[in-house]
DNA sequence: ACGCCCGCCTGTAAGC
DNA sequence: TGCTTACAGGCGGGCG
């Protein structure tokens, strides 16, 4: 899904070209996509006649203002899709919420897998209802935390450190393959454990999340083979040219030349350089 | 508290 | 060619 990069570059492009409109209608086809909510008419009723004040992203969630104490949270999950259009564009497949803007214009939740989700709920009680937003972790650019403190939350853990970095509620946005380009950059293994690091080692860590995240959100996000991630208007990201181990295994490490390996860790694939990650 | 597995879904590619 | 299996960027829950 979209990660940390590919929500931050979709929240750029919704702030330019959404954010400030009024909704007039909400068409919801999938009632998956708004689970949280009793029937469609209970979201599509928040919405309607509301206007999109701000928006703010923590970690991979998205958060629109809607004004009156309210907030529209959008997750994308692992193959979600908003797209901006004009009303006539045909429907694609798997569109599973539309919402209309009173000026013309739509904005089109598209999600095969329906694991994203949207829904409406007062911002007052944002983090008692939504227990998941409310231990999220650190927004490594939203809000950086002291290198030191970091140090800190490292060594008052015994996990291993790619665990720690897809913990959401260690650190807020990274997934599959952001954790594993940042622990190439960092020069370190997925498995080692995180309070066995140096205070170096910490600091190349911290500067790998923060230059990789700046990098990829600068070439607009990674897409992969399989396009499931484009950014609102339908536009690939080019972040992928840059992987240097994610979905490499078999190609020379673009530092030493050693062959990029891939394992199983925690059932999901992980990619990295036996030589020069420690 | 942690690590691991499953389920939630659809779509695609690889394997037989 | 056609069927089966594995796998995919996420996440929460349950289990030992």
């Amino acid at each position: 899904m979209p990660e940390l990069p590919e929500v931050e570059t979709i929240r750029r492009d919704l702030e330019r070209e959404v954010v400030g409109r009024k909704i007039r209608s909400v068409d919801v086809h999938e009632m998956r996509s708004i689970r949280r909510h009793p029937h469609k008419k209970h979201f599509s009723s928040k919405l309607e006649g509301r206007k999109l004040v701000s928006l703010r992203r923590r970690g991979k969630y998205l958060l629109f203002d809607l004004g009156d104490d309210e907030v529209l949270v959008v997750h994308l999950g692992m193959s979600g899709q908003l797209r901006k259009v004009p009303t006539s564009a045909e429907m694609a497949p798997n569109t599973r919420v539309v919402i209309t803007f009173t000026q013309g214009g739509q904005l089109r939740f598209i999600d095969p897998r329906m694991f994203g989700e949207m829904f409406v709920t007062a911002a007052d009680t944002l983090t008692d209802e939504v227990p998941e937003l409310a231990e999220l972790g650190f927004d490594p650019l939203e809000e950086p935390i002291p290198w030191v403190e970091f140090a800190a939350r490292l060594q008052g853990r015994r996990a291993k450190l790619k665990t720690l970095l897809l913990d959401q509620r260690f650190i807020a946005g990274l997934g599959n393959i952001y954790a594993d380009e940042i622990l190439f950059e960092a020069g370190l293994r997925y498995d080692r454990r995180s309070d066995t690091l140096s205070s170096q080692e910490v600091r190349r860590l911290y500067r790998a999340i923060v230059e990789v995240l700046h990098d990829a959100i600068k070439h607009r996000g990674s897409t992969l083979a399989d396009a499931q991630y484009v950014d609102l208007e339908g536009s690939h990201g080019s972040y992928q040219d840059l992987h240097r181990v994610y979905g490499r295994d078999g190609q020379p490490c673009p530092r030493c030349r050693h062959v990029i390996e891939k394992v199983k860790f925690s059932g999901r694939s992980s990619w990295y350089c036996p030589q020069c990650q420690v």
